[in-house]
DNA sequence: AGAAACTTGTCAACGAATTGTAAAAGGACG
DNA sequence: CGTCCTTTTACAATTCGTTGACAAGTTTCT
C-alpha cells in the first residue's frame, strides 16, 4: 500500500485531500504545518508527499529544499495558488517533481500522480532517442539536431544527456552522475560536472543562462525535465 | 508459451524468480547449479536463460561460453552482484546478451527479458548486396567494385563492411566490430581495427582523408552512413 | 538588512587520450 | 621461398576532458 504524506494547513482542503486518497487506497499521513511535515517526511519512508507552498513555519519550497538536500529522493507535487507568482521553474529548482495550481479536480491531481509515481517506480529504461523543444536526440547513431541544425556533442555529453533522459524529472547528485557516467574507477572533480552541464546548456537550451530543460537545484544536483 | 530455465543456487531467489515469471505467463524451470543448468539447457529448446554469475560446479560465464561454443542461440540474461568485478564487456564475451546487476526490481529484470526477446525474434537482417557512392559490394560473392573498376577487398574487409551495412548508421565500438568480425575467442588490440578502417577507406572513399561513407565518432567507434 | 560563507556559472589553456597513417613484423599457403 | 593478408609498432596530428581562477548567485549568520 503507498505511503502519501499531505502538507497542508487548510483544513477544509487538507479532509478533502485526505478522503480522496484513503478512498484510492492510499495510506495517508498529514501534516498542518512546515516543520511538522519536514520531520514526518524525513523519519518516514513514504511514496509521495503532497506540499501546499504556503505554509506555517516553513513554507514549501524550503521544505523542499531542505528535503532534498537531506537526500531524500522522495516524489513531491507542490499546490500552489494561482497568482501566487511562483513559476514552473522556482517550484523545479526546489527539487519538487510536479506541481499543481489550485483550483484543481481531484481527478486532475490524481493523473499527475499516477504520472508521477509511474516514472518513479519504472525500472530503468535504456532509451535510444528523445524529442524535447526543438531538439532531437539519437544515442546509437550519436546524432543530434535543434530546430533541423545539426549539434555536435561529444561522447560525454551524449553520456551525460542519456543518463539525464533515462532519469527525467529525479534530482541527480554530482557523485551519482560521476558514477552513472564516469564509472568508479577514475573520477575527476564534481567541478568537471558542472563545465559540461553549461557545455550542454550553450548547446541545447534557447536562453542558456535561465535553463528550462537542465534544472540547477542548489546544493544538491541537476534535473531533467523533457 | 515462452520457455525460461533460471540456474540460480540461491533457493529464496531461484522461488522468487520462478513465482515471478510464472505469473507473467512463462513455462519456467529450475536448475541449481552450473553442471545442470548446462544440461538442460543443451537439451531442451529454451527461449530464454536466466544465469547466475556465481553457482556452483560451474560459474555462470563459462556455462554460456560452453553453450555458445555448442552451437546454441538461446538469449541469456546473466546476474551478477554489485562488486562482483565482472563488467559488462567480461559478461558479454562469454556470450550472454544482456545482464542484471542485483540487487534489481523484478520489474527491471522484465523490461530487460522483454527487450531482448524483441531483439531475439527479429534477427539482424543478413544483407547480401549494397550500393552506396559509386561502390557496388557483393558479400555472397565477394565482389566489389567502384565507379565500373573491380575494387580488391580482402576476407576480414569484406566481412567488417558487411556489418557495418548491416548496422547501418548505428555507432559501433570497436569492441563490437572485434566480437562481430574476429570472434569472442581469439582477439587482436583494437588499433587492429583503425588499421582495417584506414585500408577501407583508401579504398572506398573518394577522399579518404575526409570519410563520407565511414565516419569516425571519437572516443566511441565508427559509423556506416550508405 | 548586510556581510560572510558557500555553491554554481563560465572562460581559456594545458595535457592526456584517441585516431590517422605508414611501414615493419608475423603467418598461412601454395 | 615468396606472396598476400593480417597484425603490430611507432609517431604525428587531432580532439576532448579536466582544471584552476574568477565572477555571479544562494544560503546562512549576525
Amino acid at each position: 500500500m503507498r505511503k502519501v504524506l499531505i502538507v497542508e494547513d487548510d483544513h477544509a482542503m487538507a479532509v478533502a485531500l485526505r478522503d480522496g486518497f484513503v478512498f484510492e487506497g492510499y495510506a495517508v499521513q498529514v501534516a498542518r504545518d512546515g516543520a511538522d511535515g519536514l520531520r514526518l517526511a524525513s523519519e518516514r519512508e513514504l511514496d509521495l508527499v503532497i506540499l501546499d507552498v504556503m505554509l506555517p513555519k516553513m513554507n514549501g519550497l524550503d521544505l523542499c529544499r531542505q528535503l532534498r538536500s537531506g537526500g531524500k529522493n522522495t516524489p513531491i507535487i507542490m499546490l500552489t495558488a494561482r497568482g501566487q507568482e511562483i513559476d514552473k521553474v522556482v517550484g523545479l529548482k526546489s527539487g519538487a517533481d510536479d506541481y499543481v495550481t489550485k483550483p484543481f479536480s481531484f481527478l486532475e491531481l490524481m493523473a499527475r500522480v499516477e504520472a508521477l509515481l509511474r516514472r518513479a517506480t519504472k525500472p530503468t529504461e535504456t532509451i535510444d532517442q528523445v524529442t524535447f523543444g526543438g531538439v532531437e536526440m539519437c544515442f546509437k547513431k550519436f546524432e543530434a539536431t535543434k530546430d533541423g541544425r545539426t549539434l555536435d556533442l561529444s561522447p560525454r555529453e551524449f553520456k551525460i544527456m542519456r543518463y539525464f533522459v533515462e532519469h527525467r524529472g529525479e534530482v541527480v547528485s554530482r557523485d551519482h552522475l560521476l558514477d552513472a557516467v564516469w564509472g568508479y574507477d577514475y573520477v575527476p572533480l564534481t567541478r568537471t560536472v558542472d563545465m559540461h552541464i553549461a557545455k550542454l546548456r550553450q548547446k541545447i537550451e534557447e536562453t542558456p543562462a535561465d535553463p528550462r530543460f537542465i534544472i540547477t537545484v542548489h546544493r544538491v544536483g541537476y534535473k531533467f525535465t523533457g
